[in-house]
DNA sequence: TTCCGGATTACCT
DNA sequence: GGTAATCCGGAAA
């Protein structure tokens, strides 16, 4: 497992890129899945499309956290993300896990999946679990309980990479009006499992 | 207290 | 490629 120094080492930005090949984990009480990190978002102080951008409200105080805490939001009235806090305690800054590369438990993940989606029953593909925030939220079993857990101390945890030297794509990021120039999107080029290219 | 719009997804054509 | 679903947090009043 990836040990607290690794969150308190990097600013966010490296960080988000760092994480690229890790793989995230959850040991729940239904059983492990995990995937391996292929797309995350860096959002930063002074950054307006951060939740932090104003002020620490209620809602985004886990991003305030110590590196490596866990921030869960719900987003269009309906769906889940997670981010991992990061910059420094005190600073509002995190990496949004965008998609993952399934490594374990891909038939609880199909499960937790079909869960959400309205009665078609239908089998998703395995490139379909994870690609994009919402949806790994729910493969992994992921819930606004899980804020505040930390990730290198809890159920849910980063293992080392398993993607060694991966050719990092950047550019800019996803679903944002405020802020949608910057270069703060990072993917693993070429892998099949990232959200959009 | 009211109002607006969002770090998305699934399903339709 | 277009759009409905669906509701909470935060800003303004």
């Amino acid at each position: 497992m990836l040990p607290a120094e690794f969150y308190f080492t990097y600013d966010t930005l490296t960080l988000s890129q760092k994480l690229l090949g890790c793989e995230l984990v959850h040991d729940s009480a239904e059983g492990i899945t995990a995937g391996i990190i292929v797309e995350t978002e860096g959002y930063l102080v002074g950054d307006p499309a951060c939740h932090a951008y104003r002020n620490k409200t209620k809602r985004n105080a886990p991003m305030f956290g110590v590196p490596g805490n866990i921030y869960v939001y719900q987003i269009y009235g309906m769906y889940l993300c997670v981010n991992i806090s990061s910059g420094g305690e005190g600073v509002g800054e995190a990496v949004l896990i965008r998609a993952l590369q399934p490594t374990q438990g891909q038939e609880l993940m199909q499960e937790r999946r079909s869960r959400h989606k309205s009665a078609s029953g239908k089998v998703l593909k395995e490139k379909d679990l994870c690609n994009g925030p919402a949806k790994l939220v729910q493969a992994m079993g992921i819930t606004k309980l899980h804020n505040n857990f930390l990730v290198y101390n809890s159920e849910i945890y980063c293992n080392e990479p398993i993607l060694a030297d991966v050719e990092i794509v950047t550019t800019t990021r996803i679903g944002i009006t405020q802020g949608a120039d910057l270069p703060y999107r990072f993917y693993v080029k070429g892998n099949r499992f990232v959200s959009r290219k």
